[in-house]
DNA sequence: GGATGAATAT
DNA sequence: CATATTCATC
């Protein structure tokens, strides 16, 4: 079976490492958002809820070295404007494609 | 007095 | 466009 799935989401199949750090070389630069980084965000926010979740919740629950408070909020900041978005789609029916 | 988030800047 | 910073509010 499938033996050459082997790239199949390399890494995925295993667990995600306790402890992400960020790369020191980006320390003072912008915070590149990962899959991973994203994974760990949405894991967080959806474990405690929308609703509840809270940047420094959340930068608890990921458990990521170098990862402030700000640097999730802004990301939060992102992620509730894509959720927006879409619930506006929803409402404004989505016909204008194209 | 820090945390949160919308607005705004880079 | 993606992330950081500002700023008013809780």
């Amino acid at each position: 079976m499938r033996e050459d799935d082997s790239n199949w989401f390399a890494g995925w199949e295993k667990e995600l490492p306790s402890q992400l750090q960020l790369p020191s070389s980006q320390a003072n630069s912008r915070v590149v958002w990962s899959q991973q980084l994203h994974e760990r965000f949405l894991d967080a926010v959806e474990h405690f809820g929308i609703n509840h979740a809270v940047p420094k919740s959340i930068m608890e629950f990921m458990d990521v070295d170098g990862l402030t408070r700000v640097e999730v909020a802004s990301h939060l900041q992102k992620y509730r404007l894509y959720l927006q978005k879409m619930h506006h789609l929803m409402h404004a029916g989505v016909g204008s494609i194209s």
